[in-house]
DNA sequence: CAGGATCCAGGATGATACTG
DNA sequence: CAGTATCATCCTGGATCCTG
């Protein structure tokens, strides 16, 4: 959807705020680092995120090739999300954003510093990412 | 503007998409690392932006610290646009992001590889990110 | 030239009800 | 559980006119 629809790809730096730019993106991606999720799990981990909106997110960041969705057809039905290679080597601009977002946050920002989850995921924990990247 | 209005910020992934994870935000601050321009200037090298959205952009940028505005009293009125070190410290963001996105572009992307300008910035040329980060 | 103010259409998003 | 569909709302951003 975000693809090129509203203006053809120009830059990469474009292209890549047009996939991950969203107010979502990346935190789903940055919480699948650790594994697959199932829906509820994404959306319980993202506090604020309507239904409606995961869906979207989720369809869009598939359709970019970032993430797979695979449907288990058990009884209570079950969908969970993964990361594929692409959505993995995505860690490097984690790293660069959190980085420079903690430097320039500084002051205000310690007592809220963990939102994503309880303690789930810190976005781009340096460690993480790392290991990752 | 985009700073503290929606949500609480979180994680400094969030925080920096807040600052610069706009439509505008990030080519606006890629022309302005090679030195202060003006703003018709900028309105120029940025095809599809309206003068309307380029002047709330600059004053988000700069009520952010990315960038300062000056202002020369002369007839035809002048006003120019300057990235602060801060503005600068982002080159390494958008490396991370140029890299990424020019793998993950790849086929498509050739014919239409430059959009900001003429030739005005690639975005994040890497010469240039690297001799600035 | 740079920017403010206003009007307005369209997209984005929340809420709710329904389905396999 | 994991969606889909619809309605209502809100905000974004373009167009236009005005000012210093």
């Amino acid at each position: 959807m975000t693809t090129k629809k509203k203006y053809p790809h120009c830059c990469p730096v474009r292209y890549t705020l047009d996939l991950i730019g969203g107010k979502w993106k990346l935190p789903i991606v940055a919480l699948l680092r650790s594994g697959a999720l199932r829906f509820t799990e994404i959306e319980r981990a993202l506090p604020g995120i309507s239904a409606r909106m995961l869906i979207k997110e989720l369809k869009e960041l598939e359709s970019h090739g970032l993430l797979t969705r695979t449907v288990f057809a058990a009884v209570p039905l079950r969908v969970e999300y993964c990361l594929t290679d692409d959505g993995y080597s995505l860690c490097p601009v984690f790293q660069a954003m959190h980085a420079w977002g903690s430097t320039h946050m500084a002051s205000f920002a310690e007592e809220t510093a963990a939102c994503i989850g309880p303690k789930t995921v810190g976005l781009a924990e340096p460690t993480e990412a790392q290991k990752l990247g």
